[in-house]
DNA sequence: TTGTTGCGTAACGAATTCGTTACGCGTACG
DNA sequence: CGTACGCGTAACGAATTCGTTACGCAACAA
């Protein structure tokens, strides 16, 4: 299986949408996701939750013939601590520079 | 300009590192951000600050023929804030629900 | 004015993405 | 056993992405 950014798994509003529904409404198989989304069949759904699974942000938990996604926040988690945290500080510092050169 | 996700703008290593450059090294021209990537080609690194300028990640202030690009981050910001930052409770409430299934 | 420099973009190719329909495999159920 | 169901995936098309080289325009320099 590929390994995938996490950055490339949240580019797409379907995939953002999907993730959206498994933090509401909690693990769910894989036709009680696509039965949710009109404009996309269901191997297309199919296709989003590989590429979901090769980003580590979701996890299928196969029982018998169903197969039962749950949601892994993790990797989204360390993103934001990790490369998303450096421009919150760079903001901060932006701020200050324009604030100092408003005073001159 | 063409209005773009700023998921999308993330979502490419090179872009990011543009972005990464632009915090550390403040406002550069285009061919100073060019002149630090060996494997990308100056075009290629002019089309990435459209996209990043389409996302509202940078703007660029022309003056005379430099062109001087700064970093936006109020996008990023505002994804960690609103979109990420319901995961980061959403995780927290995995865990509870893990830790009380534990006790059983 | 003439040459040079910085930058954007058109044109093109290869690869990837996102959607579809068609199919097959394994599981559950009558 | 035979049938129906749930799911993944192959195969394909259209659109987009990411890189290149070639070119042109405006601004500065000589």
């Amino acid at each position: 299986m590929r390994n995938r950014d996490v950055f490339v798994g949240l580019a797409d509003p379907t995939r953002r949408e999907i993730l959206d529904l498994l933090r509401a409404a909690g693990p769910l198989n894989a036709g009680g996701i696509a039965s949710r989304f009109g404009a996309v069949t269901r191997p297309g759904i199919s296709r989003h939750l590989r590429v979901l699974r090769e980003c580590g942000l979701v996890e299928a938990e196969g029982q018998g013939r169903e197969n039962l996604y749950r949601l892994d926040a993790r990797p989204i988690l360390r993103a934001r601590d990790g490369w998303l945290a450096r421009f919150g500080s760079a903001h901060a510092a932006q701020l200050k520079a324009l604030r100092r050169r408003a005073e001159r």
